[in-house]
DNA sequence: AATGAATGAGCCTTCATTCAT
DNA sequence: AATGAATGAAGGCTCATTCAT
């Protein structure tokens, strides 16, 4: 229950708590549409009713905040992916519950990003990966290299780890430009892919 | 005889060349280490003997020496890649003898870009991907939305491009990392698994 | 009472304000001495104890400082050229004033500009033309240009323009080289030479 | 007889003078279209069928190609205003002959400068003033300074001259800006307007 | 001499970060 | 804490001048 925390804090640790939020969320916006090198921290705190000097107390650098994003969604995600991975017995149901919660969550994230714009806006260089999203699909990587690791058929199990990644990622990509957002459709897509390639491929020692 | 166009030029016409040369190979090395967003034109011709104004005699920005990287990459892939695609009756054979041209085109960049470094330093933020791997890349993946479009099954033919370009450059960039550098079994087993994964795939419109 | 506006101001706009008029008083040093082509940025700023940056924060660019100072002579100096001419029926007094008017503003801001400065520096390119005194001095071109053409004699009215210019300024310019600088002296003696002048003009289609 | 020593030369020497007077053809160009700050030797050897660094075989720096061409022009004007100045006996006659002069040789150098140009292009920067004009404007300036401080009337010399100088300068000036150039008027109109304005000058201790 | 690439100081400007208020 | 001006290190690029050919 945050919210008693919330609740029990004074005044000033709820403005402060406002501000990294401010910060945060619009070093999100920043990020996604410009990327780290071309994103300033003068386009964050733009976007903010917050002084330059601000920024600082907050995070002790550009590097940091973005930092703090990843971390953010890397937190976020991870109980739902461990979730998948224990109610997993095998390869296949990890690869699918693994990939739809990920799908799920950069849908959320985009979804809540693009919403929250101002319609009349456009904004030509958008990269569309946010440091959530990019923190995300690391923590996937992390977890698809281990089960791979762990109960990989007899295959390259580095290359298929790659293998998967790769689909996972430019399969999940490609949904985010759809709209509708279909999350479940990419899914099956995404998992029929892996599952049935897997059994096309060079076994080793065979 | 290449030799008697060289044998010809005079001395200026070389060291014009080797200047130019080096530039494009520090650039290479700057663009593959931080990336296009990060390297700076002091970047590149801090790793060369010249001076600074001299970059600017070769190349008038760093897009340009960005682009001249690329195209050179691009303009020695393409006949390959015509060739590849010229060849092939069915997407399975395309598909087979694209993955690997672009493998040994890369596996041979790379050996030539990283036999040349000095053995002594280690550069932390290489990200491996230079200028002309990025346009080879590009190259493909224009190839096999293509082809997709053309001869694709009764799939989603932009999930299907997006996962095939996906494992190829995923399974490619392992392959880098390996020693020794084997294109024919990271052929083998991208192929296998976009072939095989192929048939997986749900069937539109089933 | 302006003193009110001051007192009241807090530091920081003081400040603010100080190194505002540090770079204006640099920069109109700097474009005196040089002239606007071969001022730089840096050579104002090298003038103050500033940073480099510093100086971006209240300009946007050599112009914009060049134009500031113009801006605030001509500002200063409009209404009293007004005066001159509402006071003025005649071609005769509106010289008369007009003149003694930019005397004075000249003599005025020459002193101030060299009391200033300190008293070892010689500065051996001096031009003498501050951003200021141009822009005042365009402001009595413009009267007089006007002037001639609206009461001039049956003479070449642009010649007479230019000449009446040209004398108010080499005058002029020639005055504040002297010590003690007499503006009373120095306007009897433009005047007399226009106006007297003019009788001996050739007539236009006499 | 300069052409015996043109014909005695050999094909060398003619070479090199022929470059010499290309570079300050292009020189005079360049320095009265941009200014001198503005002007890069680039600009003049653009201009040129040489290279850059044979500007440096003629010419130290862009300085002294400025310097050379001024030197010519006050080469060339000397000795007519020496004439000017030798067939005078009352200060009168000295600034009818010195006007006409003066106006005589910018009238020919502004016709010569424009009618070479090519006929399409329009230069928007054009300054008008070559450093030949210039350099021949101070001649006569100084000669003014000079006679006026021997046959001075009883008025102020030093404002008389300056007035005179601005009188000429400003007249002549305008006169270039007309079609056609009218030499003889604007003479006219000039001395006109400093012989009878003398007249009307505070008489010294009077 | 002529060539034209190389040099490197210097220019304008931006930007992450600091600091006095 | 918040503010926002000040800082100064880069960055991209130009240009007068030099120098090997």
């Amino acid at each position: 229950m945050p919210e008693i925390a919330l609740a029990s804090a004074g005044k000033r640790e709820q403005t402060k708590l406002q501000n990294r939020n401010a910060i945060l969320a619009a070093a999100r916006e920043v990020f996604g549409e410009m990327g780290y090198d071309a994103a300033t921290v003068r386009d964050i705190i733009r976007r903010t009713d917050l002084a330059a000097g601000t920024f600082y107390n907050y995070f002790r650098s550009k590097e940091e905040a973005f930092a703090a994003l990843a971390d953010e969604g890397a937190k976020r995600f991870a109980p739902i992916l461990k979730e998948s991975r224990a109610g997993s017995n095998d390869f296949e149901s990890f690869v699918r519950s693994a990939i739809a919660a990920y799908y799920e969550f950069i849908a959320d994230e985009h979804r809540n990003w693009v919403a929250r714009r101002p319609a009349g806006e456009s904004h030509p260089h958008v990269q569309g990966e946010t440091p959530e999203t990019a923190a995300v699909f690391a923590e996937v990587r992390d977890a698809i290299v281990a089960e791979v690791a762990r109960g990989a058929p007899a295959v390259d199990a580095d290359f298929l780890a790659a293998a998967c990644i790769a689909v996972a990622r430019g399969v999940g990509d490609k949904m985010l430009e759809r709209r509708p957002i279909d999350t479940a459709s990419a899914a099956e897509f995404a998992v029929g892919m892996i599952l049935s390639g897997l059994k096309g491929l060079p076994r080793i020692g065979g």
